[in-house]
DNA sequence: CCATTCTGGATAGTGACACTTTCTACTATC
DNA sequence: GATAGTAGAAAGTGTCACTATCCAGAATGG
């Protein structure tokens, strides 16, 4: 395959697909001559890959090329590409938050038995977010987490159960990868969808 | 409150102040003389919920303005502020949603009983999510939505209740839109947390 | 064989975005 | 009365994700 069947089936254009070549998002194609290479598969499959984690995800061409370093890292653990992946969809850095944001944030990681993860960017986000709240006048908003984390508990089951159960189908790293993305996607459009139907019901249409 | 003041308080750069003015995010202070004007607290608190939207909600400017001439529009219904807010914090624009996809979201909405959801922006983006994972080869990834929205739905409910909770002490409209942006983000990083947890208990740590 | 199209690779340019900088002509304050 | 601050306008900046242009050489159709 050249690169522009590569285009043509993928639908990315030729001067794109070179960029990213460039960004290293993508492996050269074998050489074939001094000015010629053939692309497989495997170049198509990728490309895939990184346009979901741009177009669907939002990452950013840098946060694209994190997620593929540690898939292509052999020694790496299931585990740890969550985090990689986790950290390269998160915002770049969320907002400062102050101390009585931070202890709300600490009570309620202590009463879900999760002050391990006391430092982790997304905890520290979490702060960021009540941080805002508590700025904006809305001092209970952080009464709303408790609820949220009860409906996030069931959800990652489900996730880590639709990892675990394509684990022997394909690569495991990337299944996680692509399950992160596209779930948190996914479940931003059906909160929406779900805010939208109790809001008919409760307030009444249009 | 001149407006060195307004930027002191609110930690915003006077520069980045006048061009919010500019770009209609902030209404203009009071004219004092030729070249002076003063700014109230009603300032201070627009400036915050500005930054709070491109800060945490990570809205474009232009999008922040919808918001902000939704909230200003005198005649608009709690309902329709939901809409106005959900469609500016969505993607520019999806991936395309093959037949296949369609079909698995047609589906899927027939049995929420969300039929008249169905050309929603939010319920657009949720077919370019499945459409995507179909390409990656990922067909089964439709079968996670059922367990999404029952998640969803939990959540939908609590922040209804809390937007009503408010709806006397402060604007219910900008109560609704503070508690969808940042739910937004809190939800994203409680799903992340909870993966985290699952996938340490289950895949052992590190 | 040869005109046209395509190739990898390098360099430079583009348009959108969210600010920043600089400017001018005033005004407030110490 | 020197210094600092102000509104408003215009132009400039840095980043990002491409996109365009070149080039020498290779593939392809007639």
């Amino acid at each position: 395959m050249r690169i522009s069947e590569l285009s043509r089936s993928s639908g990315v254009p030729v001067p794109t697909i070179k960029y990213y070549l460039r960004e290293g998002l993508l492996p050269s194609g074998e050489r074939t001559g001094r000015n010629q290479a053939a692309y497989g598969g495997e170049h198509l499959r990728r490309l895939k890959l990184v346009r979901a984690l741009v177009d669907v995800g939002g990452l950013s061409i840098a946060a694209v090329g994190d997620v593929i370093d540690v898939l292509e890292a052999s020694d790496v653990v299931t585990h740890q590409v969550l985090g990689v992946v986790q950290r390269s969809m998160g915002s770049d850095d969320p907002p400062e938050a102050d101390r009585a944001a931070q202890d709300e944030v600490r009570d309620f990681l202590a009463r879900r038995g999760w002050e391990t993860m006391a430092d982790d960017p997304a905890a520290r986000s979490l702060a960021g977010v009540v941080a805002t709240a508590r700025k904006l006048g809305h001092h209970r908003f952080a009464a709303q987490l408790d609820a949220y984390a009860e409906a996030s508990v069931g959800i990652a089951r489900q996730d880590l159960d639709y990892v675990l159960l394509h684990s022997e189908v394909d690569d495991v790293l990337e299944s996680m990868v692509i399950a992160t993305v596209l779930g948190d996607a996914a479940l931003v459009a059906l909160r929406k969808l779900a805010q939208r139907d109790a809001s008919a019901r409760l307030l009444g249409e249009e």
